[in-house]
DNA sequence: GTCTATACGAAGATAGAC
DNA sequence: GTCTATCTTCGTATAGAC
């Protein structure tokens, strides 16, 4: 069971890291190996698919810990509470690089799109996001239909946010769009 | 004045269609040489600066593109007529390229955000559209700081649907996007 | 100004010793 | 399993001929 090594996992989990700072395109083998602590001989055997493999455990990796975090918040309590949730997680990853890490699995969308194994992985992330906010804004009163667009659009502004943000070397652009979709997804009626 | 020869033009507008499509790093000399059938030999004369000087102008030649639509929209009517006019733009893009092609300036927003100077050119490019979403909103009646968050969560949104698009082969996301974005600089009071 | 040829480095993939 | 060495490809940058 070569899954479950854990170097194999160590070299996942910093891929997620670096990928998230420097991109898929940014990020080698060779630094994912020293960031990691991992044997160098090992890639070709624990990741036989290559570079393709990495990548998207890396995704589903940080993607699911997201994940987590998003569907415990919405199940205490409202939509509102999972977008603090998401919007600190990612808040804090900002601050906490000088605004240097972004989501790694939005950059691997970007980055990734052509690749139909790598935008498989982070399509999957997606449509988890999209469930649990639809699921959310449905038991906070919310039409399907106005629970399905509330949805996409508050992972489209989290990421898209997320992009500024670096771009200005603030978190002000996040901060923003939180309170729009704060606002957006307050209880109907 | 080697800064407007047409073969330096015609590599600077290749370069941003083959970066929304497949990035800074999926997009070399060669490619732009190709595509654009400028002269082989005249990269190093026309970009002493190399891939960063290409990649800049490519990103202020598409921003100064959309900069123009987006206010020519705004003055004409409200900043819903703004939002309306940029998701057409990409989401014709979208669907022109079979989902292939993304926003350059975006593209080069993550890939390139820890190049000063590629991140100086995506900021200029994003405050001009801040700018003129800013004021089509305090013209419509908003108050500064609303306007200011408005303008934010409105690239924002566009951007990370843009994203979400890519991945979801599909224009929903930017469509669902587009309608909260609609509803949320509808003119207050 | 344009071109060809090439230098130089970095990346991922692979083969074979231990 | 791990490692070293190497193959091949591809990128940018540069030098020198026309």
């Amino acid at each position: 069971m070569p899954r479950h090594t854990d170097a194999r996992e160590k070299m996942v989990t910093s891929a997620a890291l670096l990928i998230r700072e420097d991109g898929i395109a940014g990020t080698g083998f060779r630094d994912v190996v020293a960031h990691s602590g991992a044997p160098r001989g090992s890639i070709g055997h624990h990741f036989p698919g290559g570079k393709e493999e990495l990548v998207s455990d890396a995704v589903r990796w940080a993607g699911a810990i997201a994940t987590r975090a998003i569907a415990r918040a919405a199940e205490r309590g409202t939509t509102e509470d999972a977008v603090r949730t998401i919007v600190a997680i990612y808040r804090r990853s900002l601050t906490d690089t000088q605004f240097a890490a972004g989501c790694p699995v939005g950059t691997v969308a970007q980055e990734g799109h052509s690749n139909p194994a790598l935008r498989a992985a982070t399509k999957q992330v997606f449509d988890d996001w999209r469930a649990i906010l639809f699921k959310s804004l449905k038991r906070d009163g919310w039409r399907a239909k106005e629970a399905r667009r509330l949805a996409d659009g508050a992972i489209a502004g989290i990421e898209g946010a997320l992009m500024m943000a670096r771009v200005d070397q603030s978190t002000t652009p996040l901060d923003h769009t939180e309170q729009i979709l704060l606002g957006a997804v307050r209880r109907p009626g």
